[in-house]
RNA sequence: CGGGACGUAGCGCAGCUUGGUAGCGCGCAUCGUUCGGGACGAUGAGGUCGCCGGUUCAAAUCCGGCCGUCCCGACCA
């Protein structure tokens, strides 16, 4: 491509609103433009890095048997009614009437349309298949940010996997494993594989794939000692437990006027300290009013709580449904003798003794509270959420947490959707049994941001080979000389017919222009053609990642630089990703 | 959804407090000089001041409503 007739609108100056790296060298290097909140258009430079990133996933799915298949985006409504997810996705989905007034939605995710599509199996011989597609998805997040990183309609790659049993998913689940690791190595990041929680597309297993930026929305405990690593939704910890001293043989309730929150109750006279106390929060879940207990110290993680439950509508309660149900107001509840609503407690609350709780009077609290004497816990569930420097529920070393962005996320979903959908096969005994499922997504735009987060420097992008969307640009310092623009020319022949992805910048700009637009949109190398080093019959080539500058005799400069760029297309990762439990 | 901010030329911004027919930098076009790390001079093109309504002789500016965008939080396969 000749740069002079190639649309790259570079900006001299960051985009204001752009607050990810990601999102401002995107913009500014005229890759993308946003048409509106969570949706962008790709322009050439974007279109041929999302090009290059889809072959990589392509290839690898291909090698691990996967078969593509390109499903509709628009689905009729009733088939996410039979699922449920019409409900327990609603407040992503976007949905459409067309002209007889039925309801059509934007498919959000594809299981109920692979599933639909899958009831056309009907022996375990045509098993295992394993199906994918590289499709537009629509998702009405309610808060877009961060360029590509979240937004409104995206590519993703979505492939699911059929069997008979589940050691057939758990193969084809292993398969995908190793083909995600090595997706993420050619793209160029580093992605920890972190149990994770299941959500809305259930099933008992799940895997995320974390590319570690503090531009990502994920919190992920590690382990440095072992490699244990979980997502805070799901990780747990071991912490030390509490030596109660002997409480009293009933529950005293004692005065604690303007006393609202865990510190106040400690810094009371006569209080306790927070891992003494008892917190109850209210939660509504499905419209049921509900009683949560954690220790005063720890925190409810919410997707916790909606795991444990399987709850699909979930929010704290009002003020006024708090009143109505305990007869007081938040800063003074507690579950001692309630036994109406469900009362869910977390597991560190376990066996505890001599605890403060509210007493369901304002400005009155409990004292000398053994929690199995005096609440009627209905479920104990892990609820909290994991801090830092808790330890390793593996080997007890202390964890740390670090924020990643969810680059992919694999699960072994059952037979849910089968079942649901009627996807059944005959097995060799000739009983109908319903497929076991998978199913596994990766995100292209979402890759392409994580790239980015993960390889620019001052000056820009600094692309990988794998995905940059040309991998030499060949800069003519000064095109009114004929030599240079000569030798640039040839070079630039010659690199094409090599086979390799090359542009040529011939515009009439000064050379720090130029310069500086190739370091922009961060092209691995440059070759820089002018009479300065035309004098002494060399070119010079630049190393965008390392800014290592070496000279090239003319005659060799084109084989030497399609080796090096054929050589360094397949990047070989040092990076390690611990092995998932 | 809660909180905060913003919306004026392709991009980045000023002007608004105190109403009087819109300005700066970059970019763009033409010419000249220059040109191996974001050149200089001259000339020029380009704007429904987000939208609707109100106040006023007069609204980018004041008032009301709406729309849009970003940030924090909530939420999120």
């Amino acid at each position: 491509m000749r740069w002079s007739q190639a649309f790259i609108p570079t900006l001299r100056d960051d985009p204001t609103d752009a607050e990810a790296a990601s999102h401002r060298l995107l913009v500014r290097g005229g890759y993308i433009r946003q048409l509106m909140s969570g949706v962008y258009s790709l322009l050439p430079l974007g279109y041929r890095v999302r090009t290059k990133v889809i072959a990589i996933i392509r290839e690898e799915l291909d090698a691990i048997g996967g078969q593509e298949l390109l499903l509709p985006a628009m689905h009729p409504r009733e088939i996410w009614e039979k699922t449920g997810r019409i409900e327990a996705m609603a407040d992503i989905l976007f949905t459409l009437s067309d002209l007889r007034g039925g309801d059509a939605i934007l498919g959000p995710t594809h299981e109920e349309i692979f599933a639909t599509v899958a009831t056309e199996l009907t022996s375990y011989k045509q098993l295992p298949q394993l199906w994918y597609q590289i499709q537009t998805k629509f998702r009405d997040e309610a808060r877009p940010k961060s360029g590509l990183l979240r937004v409104r309609e995206f590519t993703m790659k979505d492939s699911y996997s059929f069997d008979v049993d589940t050691s057939g998913l758990d193969e084809q689940f292993d398969r995908h494993f190793a083909a995600y690791n090595r997706i993420f190595e050619r793209l160029g990041v580093t992605a920890v594989a972190v149990e994770a929680s299941s959500g809305a597309m259930g099933g008992s297993d799940s895997i995320e794939f974390i590319v570690p930026s503090p531009a990502g929305e994920d919190d992920i405990a590690h382990c440095p000692a072992c490699g244990y690593a979980a997502n805070v939704e799901r990780a747990s910890s071991r912490i030390p437990a509490i030596d109660d001293e002997p409480g009293p043989d009933q529950p005293q309730r004692f005065p604690t006027p303007d006393v609202r929150t865990i510190v106040d109750l400690v810094e009371f006279e006569g209080g306790a300290s927070a891992d003494r106390q008892i917190k109850t929060l209210v939660y509504v879940l499905d419209g049921e009013p509900t009683l949560v207990l954690l220790r005063g110290d720890h925190e409810l993680h919410e997707q916790k709580l909606q795991d444990g439950t399987g709850a699909i509508d979930i929010r704290p309660g009002q003020p006024d449904e708090i009143l109505e149900l305990l007869g007081a107001d938040a800063g003074s509840l507690g579950a001692v003798g309630v036994s109406g609503p469900r009362i869910l407690a977390d597991l560190q609350l376990a066996d505890r003794t001599n605890m403060v709780t509210g007493a369901n009077l304002n400005d009155h609290h409990i004292r000398g509270v053994d929690v199995d004497r005096d609440i009627a816990v209905t479920d104990w569930l892990d609820l909290r959420t994991v801090v830092a420097g808790e330890g390793c529920p593996e080997c007890g070393e202390a964890l740390e947490v670090f924020r990643g962005i969810e680059a992919g996320h694999i699960f072994k979903l059952g037979t849910k959707f089968s079942e649901t959908l009627g996807a059944t096969v005959l097995n060799a005994d000739g009983v109908p049994v319903p497929l076991v499922m998978g199913s596994y997504g990766i995100g292209v735009e979402r890759n392409m941001a994580a790239v980015v987060e993960m390889n620019y420097d001052d000056d820009g992008i600094v692309w990988p080979v794998s995905v940059a969307p040309y991998e030499v640009v060949i800069t003519a310092v000064k095109i009114d000389d004929e030599a240079t623009m000569t030798v640039a020319n040839r070079l630039y022949d010659d690199l094409n017919d090599a086979g390799i992805d090359v542009l040529i910048d011939d515009r009439d700009e000064r050379p720090g222009v130029k310069f500086n637009d190739a370091e922009l949109i961060g092209i691995p190398y440059r070759v820089t053609v002018g009479p300065r080093g035309l004098a002494n019959d060399i070119v010079e080539l630049a190393d965008r990642r390392s800014g290592e500058k070496t000279e090239l005799q003319i005659e060799d400069a084109a084989e030497e630089v399609a080796a090096l760029v054929a050589g360094s297309r397949f990047p070989v990762s040092s990076l390690q990703s611990p092995v998932p439990r």
